[in-house]
DNA sequence: TTGAAAGCGCTAACAC
DNA sequence: GTGTTAGCGCTTTCAA
């Protein structure tokens, strides 16, 4: 593998002159620089990475770590990093967090200047404690406070409320909350909007979710079959997420329970598969594209050293679609 | 930043001691490595990657690059690469291969040890360069010959042959090809597939493909609108992916085309979406997980000195739903 | 069992 | 404008 001490010797130069040539081009006479591409082309010269890290103490590079990457959900989120940090001259990588060194290597070995995490599985403890060694990281999925902590996030509350509005607007007074995993902020988050849009109506919401899954559309479908065996149907049923509505509209399309005509169906997150299904999926969206743009702008400021906003709430959008009727 | 030397100070052991005491605790005294390993947490010591990586020569680390990063269509392919590189100690992250600087500082600059390529618009000019640089490569979306290049890939011809077969046995005879675009070696294939299909069954297929998209939702519902206004509506459709497909079926629907009982349709890929439109879709199901697997696996092979495939090839299966009627 | 020293490849003072 | 030199933080000979 050629060095740079090779391109220099080629060259004819020194090694800092060859240096300069590829980093400060204005610092040496053309004719020299000439020479020292020449050389290097010839070489294949490839600068390495580790040696340019390792005296820069830095690697202008910032992971996005999430739990799992499916889901075109995602992908916008990244895009939004990407858009960012492009325009910051960072570069992105994104790792499976859920893996046990994706965070040691990458975090906890400095092989990344900063993190935007979302993974809910990941505890408090390991993001508190690369917070405790100066690691910058934005945090999508829940409300930490430390200087080198952001927490960005969309306003779930507030986004629940206008959705369980919209539904007792349409005249429903019986609305189950399908809630989400006891871990996630967000879940609890939506209930709460959920439960105070009901209070605020007069009407008696219960003190938690009744039902409950795991985000994942088998939670939705198990969850269904189990309210339709045990309990009274409800008027309209309101999930803590898209990917469990898509359970619920499964099993209630298998009952001949028809949406929105028996029971009305809304979802959280507006993932893409919500516009496909039919009845296509009304639903609460998060901005994610924003999301991500937000949390790579504020890591951006912590690594410069500017001044960040330790915590930032962007607004959601109410999605009517099919599966909620139309309200005049 | 606490580095080793600090460690190694506080502990008072030399430097050489204190890493041993890391990476070969049987080297040292159980006492002094205890010694080492408090002032280290007490110095809430992290070793620093670059300078591993650089004295290493190399990273265990390896790259994914993707065009694109949405659809769980790709998530399965990480999810083989991830589940092999475990096995193998080797980190992987993804990156978006169209930014300019993910091929150049990950690959170019040796930041990863290989990669995992998906990415027609990456040319292949750019891909041999590195490959003659000795950077390991698996490609999956393109058929390249060379020492540091292993390509690995569904039997997309013959895929598309038996979706073109099942087709024909349906009853089918006019069966029309919406072809992908043209830098990508997969939809030519598959055109090869239904083409030979046709062939085989004494039919005329034509030269090229008819209609031709460039594997978008949206390219679909433009061919499919062009298709509609200028030439005979066809028996049967075969989409060369599955978003194309939806395009497709988004305008047939539009215009009360019966989906199969007017006009048929096949797609291919699988998308998760695939299952949740109506009618369903009937497509090929690529094995993406295997893929990545296989791909990683060849990688490792590659790494570690050991012989390699330079060409793999695997299986499709065909994947009957609504679109398509049922053959008896 | 431990320490001294060299060097991975690169950049940036600093001197000429 | 160019060269000399000193590290960046780590691991690993090699000696003691």
């Amino acid at each position: 593998m050629a060095t740079i001490k090779d391109v220099a010797r080629v060259a004819g130069v020194s090694v800092s002159t060859a240096s300069l040539a590829f980093n400060h081009p204005s610092r040496v006479a053309e004719e020299t620089r000439q020479r020292v591409l020449e050389a290097a082309q010839q070489m294949q010269y490839r600068p390495t990475g580790a040696a340019r890290d390792l005296r820069a103490r830095r690697t202008d590079i910032i992971a996005v770590l999430l739990r799992d990457l499916s889901g075109p959900f995602y992908s916008e989120l990244i895009q939004g990093v990407q858009d960012e940090a492009d325009r910051c001259q960072y570069s992105v990588v994104i790792a499976h967090s859920n893996r046990r060194d994706a965070i040691g290597r990458l975090l906890y070995e400095n092989r990344v200047d900063g993190a935007v995490l979302l993974d809910p599985t990941i505890s408090d403890e390991v993001v508190i404690d690369l917070a405790e060694q100066n690691v910058p990281i934005v945090v999508l999925d829940r409300d930490l406070s430390h200087p080198y902590l952001m927490a960005i996030s969309a306003d779930h509350e507030n986004g629940a409320y206008e959705a369980t509005q919209y539904l007792i607007k349409a005249g429903y007074r019986d609305i189950l909350f399908l809630g989400g995993p006891h871990s996630s902020l967000d879940a609890e988050l939506r209930f709460r909007g959920y439960r105070r849009a009901l209070l605020d109506a007069h009407l008696t919401p219960p003190e938690r979710p009744v039902l409950r899954g795991d985000f994942t559309e088998a939670s939705g479908v198990r969850e269904t079959e189990r309210l339709l065996a045990t309990m009274k149907k409800p008027e309209a049923i309101f999930a803590a997420n898209d990917e469990m509505a898509l359970g619920v509209l499964h099993v209630l399309r298998q009952h001949h329970i028809r949406v929105p005509d028996d029971v009305a169906l809304m979802g959280f997150d507006d993932i893409r598969i919500a516009q496909y299904v039919v009845p296509s999926l009304s639903t609460v969206r998060q901005p994610m594209y924003e999301l991500g743009r937000e949390a790579m702008r504020q890591l951006v400021c912590k690594l410069s050293g500017k001044s960040v906003n330790p915590r930032v709430v962007l607004p959601t959008f109410l999605v009517i679609r099919e599966s909620t009727p139309p309200v005049v």
